[in-house]
DNA sequence: CTGTATCCTTTTAGATACTG
DNA sequence: CAGTATCTAAAAGGATACAG
């Protein structure tokens, strides 16, 4: 994957929080924010968003869901079928991320780039 | 990180590349947001930056500035006096960052926190 | 299908010391 | 003041195998 946004790798920043942190916080991880991306649209399931995402390993997609589901980001929803089918969300906190995202889509759109 | 792009060999629907490629490879790292937010006010020293940003080494502050030097976002300008000073900018281009900051700092405001 | 568990590599950042 | 040079550590992600 291209770099991301990070957490810091060493130890953590003493913090003079600046209005940025919180939402680098939520957006960590250089799948984060095209996971949630994808999401915007609408529920996806697991292995929807793998494919979509192209390249993500299921550690690394399931660690990131895990993560933002902790964080109240997405919500999770089990339908009880066989096989198993899992579909993600987002939550109205999630929703609050869509600003951001589509900051980052414009300019990536400006820059010239094909649309997902 | 440099991944390794997927060939998409073969198969249904395999790499896209998602309208936020470019900009998380602009915003790349546990700083460069956060540096890039600073300037947005107005041009700083090393220094400076090194102060707001509370916790950042020489060393990191260095390697992404000059980072973002090399992707024509920010300008460095030296002024030739003793003691040297070096002021940093944002370039044009640069200032095409401004909404997804903006965007990530409101809503770090909304969720209740101090100013830089 | 939806994950977990290992193991390994890469990428950054932190600590520290030093220079023009 | 504005960096560079080393060295270390830790986090993140990748490969792979396997399970419910």
């Amino acid at each position: 994957m291209t770099k991301t946004i990070r957490p810091s790798s060493g130890r953590a920043a003493p913090p003079p929080d600046c209005p940025l942190d919180h939402c680098l916080r939520l957006l960590a991880g250089a799948w984060t924010a095209k996971i949630l991306w994808y999401l915007c649209e609408e529920p996806r399931r697991f292995g929807d968003l793998r494919r979509d995402l192209g390249g993500i390993t299921s550690k690394v997609l399931s660690s990131r869901l895990r993560e933002l589901e902790a964080k109240g980001i997405v919500s999770r929803e089990v339908i009880p079928v066989s096989p198993p089918q899992v579909s993600y969300r987002l939550t109205s906190l999630g929703k609050e991320l869509r600003p951001v995202l589509d900051a980052m889509a414009r300019l990536g759109e400006k820059a010239g780039q094909s649309s997902c």
